[in-house]
RNA sequence: UACCCCGUGGUGUAAUUGGCAACACAACUGGUUUUGGUCCAGUCAUUCCAGGUUCAAGUCCUGGCGGGGUAACCA
């Protein structure tokens, strides 16, 4: 669990790009602070999957130990029994080792420094600065005051020291009911800061602990437990997002009335934004309810913004830690273009990924001057990126499927693909000129292209030298085999789905189509053999792989992780958007 | 209505700490191409506003305006 040794990432390189966080680090190392020390920690509760926003947490916390030659600790937040399950615990190692990264040591939880922050609880109470309080949870709030206008003392503020120690020892003795009674801080019942008016340090709650079982009825705060914790573990940068900012003095005054060990480093927190993702959600409870309310499979669905959802579509590690540590840290709340992670897996498997032909929507393309039994295979280039990926032999016949769309019944304008009259190429076959079409005496709709082909042109290239401006992939369709391809796309359909209007839900912007199965694909032979989770590139369309959840053997299901950018489908919009009467032919 | 934080191209981040606003993505032009992919070249910002300090301000000061966070015995 504590190797390193197949980190992707080398260690101590020094950051290419600098943020806020990384110049104060550096300022810090600059003057001595720390011993020169750098320590992080992911401290994730362990209540539910992790998400592509826990990832931004994930990649800062260890990209930064590794860049300054320190270490980042895995300590699960487990101080609220009620919400935390064993399972969550282990799926959440999974994702992080799944993404690449290693904590240092063991994995560490809140829950194993219960009782020296039980010990740290009653130093607080003999110094005068903690008061178990009777009130119950609704006046506690009621006395909280407003964010405008000030609280009011507990009138159980004032108990001894002797009382309220004796009150603690019943309290952990299990002698008051749920509820009953809590430990607060004294501190300022009219601060502004709402986190500063007596915050509660433990309340009794009776709920078995995945990992204390019975042993404990009193279960100490975030605020209480969170930055001991990290100085127990000689945390030096205390790193979380923005909503804990009015935290932070609550953080400090909790380290300055504890007896740390002197010369210990002190733990600081630091804040910064949060992932924000474009046409998704990266909220626990609005991705629980999308899974409960059966709007996706479940958490690993793939379109889910989950780390479980990004591995099943087909994103590899790299490609979302380069996404991570592109995207950068600041105060300042943003959201991400969700094309810039779709173009981290585009750019990284337009090296790596195979290419394949695969017809999804197919079309009858029949050659009438090629032998009615002829059968040949043709050399294609696994990846034109990558001379070393070789070639493979794909059959070619005089019946052929095509993509319905590489054909029109009239081309229009700046339209290079098959048309009647009109050459194209098939890819690394042969130049094929459209002859006519048949089409359903019923419907009208087109049911086969028919073509010539130039037998001098094999493998793609004339020895004319002329040209062609089109160049259309295919199967043959006595060798091709027939597999269901579920295409995906965003999960909302704007891309702000937070940004519900009065009244609305925000399930009214979930995209209805964000899954469309066509079940009627055609794919080249050599498809037979991907290996599940590997990406090919299927050539015109994006990248898909073999479905690791719903496919089994003899029956495959394909799905695209992302398409190809199409520049041709941006065009014919505009071509389309143009009004009739001033982009007519001449 | 209180307190805290934040405002740099369409988007996300930079700017050697006061010295010609940079990088990536997107968009748009053009070129190459047996993927309308890739690749290459080019275009795209008076740094929220108004004052002030300075030879010089994205950076420092003052005042506005705008956005976010905060009133669990959740984290």
């Amino acid at each position: 669990m504590n190797d390193r040794q197949d980190t992707t990432d080398a260690d101590g390189e020094r950051p290419a790009r600098r943020d806020f966080i990384r110049s104060m680090i550096e300022e810090d190392l600059a003057a001595g602070r720390n011993g020169g020390v750098v320590q992080t920690r992911f401290p994730p509760e362990p209540n539910g999957y992790l998400h592509i926003g826990h990832g931004k947490a994930i990649a800062l916390n260890f990209a930064i130990a590794r860049e300054y030659g320190g270490r980042c600790n895995l300590r699960f937040d487990d101080t609220n029994p009620a919400a935390e399950e064993d399972e969550f615990v282990e799926a959440i190692q999974e994702d992080i080792r799944w993404l690449g990264y290693r904590w240092d040591g063991e994995v560490r939880f809140t829950s194993s420094y219960f009782e020296t922050l039980y010990r740290w609880a009653e130093g607080l109470i003999r110094k005068g600065v903690a008061y178990v309080c009777d009130l119950s949870p609704e006046e506690t709030r009621q006395m909280r005051g407003t964010i405008t206008s000030p609280g009011q003392n507990s009138p159980y503020r004032d108990r001894t020291p002797e009382e309220n120690l004796e009150l603690f020892r019943r309290m952990r003795a299990g002698e008051f009911e749920d509820g009953a009674c809590t430990l607060r801080a004294k501190i300022d019942m009219a601060s502004p800061n709402l986190n500063l008016r007596d915050p509660v340090l433990y309340r009794i709650l009776r709920a078995r602990h995945h990992r204390t079982g019975d042993a404990w009825c009193i279960y100490p705060m975030y605020d209480w437990a969170h930055g001991q914790s990290d100085a127990i573990e000689g945390v030096t940068h205390s790193l979380c997002s923005l909503e804990f900012e009015n935290h932070r003095p609550l953080y400090d005054w909790f380290l300055d009335h504890i007896d740390l060990e002197p010369g210990a480093p002190r733990p600081r927190q630091t804040e910064f934004a949060r992932l924000n993702l474009t046409y998704t959600v990266l909220a626990k409870r609005q991705l629980r309810r999308l899974v409960e309310e059966g709007h996706v499979s479940g958490w690993d669905d793939p379109r889910m913004p989950t780390i479980r959802g990004l591995r099943r579509r087909g994103y590899t590690p790299t490609a979302v830690r380069t996404f991570l540590e592109g995207v950068g840290v600041a105060k300042f709340n943003s959201t991400v273009d969700m094309v810039v992670l779709e173009n981290a897996l585009r750019e990284e498997q337009n090296r790596l990924a195979e290419r394949r032909m695969a017809v999804l929507r197919p079309i009858e393309l029949v050659i009438e001057n090629y032998p009615e039994d002829g059968e040949e295979f043709l050399e294609a280039h696994n990846n034109p990126e990558d001379e070393g990926a070789g070639t493979r032999e794909v059959p070619f016949s005089r019946t052929l499927f095509i993509e319905r769309s590489d054909f029109r019944e009239s081309a229009p304008r700046k339209y290079h693909r098959l048309a009647p009259g009109k050459e194209v190429r098939l890819r690394y076959a042969y130049y094929v000129t459209c002859t006519g079409f048949d089409t359903d005496p019923e419907t009208g709709e087109v049911v086969r292209v028919r073509c010539t082909y130039d037998p001098e042109t094999r493998g793609g290239d004339s020895a004319d030298g002329r040209k062609v401006r089109g160049t259309i992939h295919w199967v043959s369709a006595r060798h091709a085999f027939t597999a269901p391809v579920r295409l995906y796309d965003h999960l909302f359909s704007v891309p702000n789905p937070m940004d519900v209007p009065e009244g609305g839900d925000l399930l009214d912007h979930l995209n209805p189509a964000s899954l469309e199965v066509l079940e009627n694909a055609k794919l080249e032979p050599a498809l037979r053999e991907l290996a599940p989770g590997t990406l090919v590139q299927f050539e015109r369309h994006g990248y898909f792989c073999l479905d690791t959840v719903d496919s089994s053997p003899g029956s495959p299901v394909f799905h695209r992780a992302v398409a190809l950018r199409d520049s041709w489908a941006k065009l014919e919009k505009k071509l389309g958007a143009k009004p009739s009467g001033s982009g007519g032919a001449p």
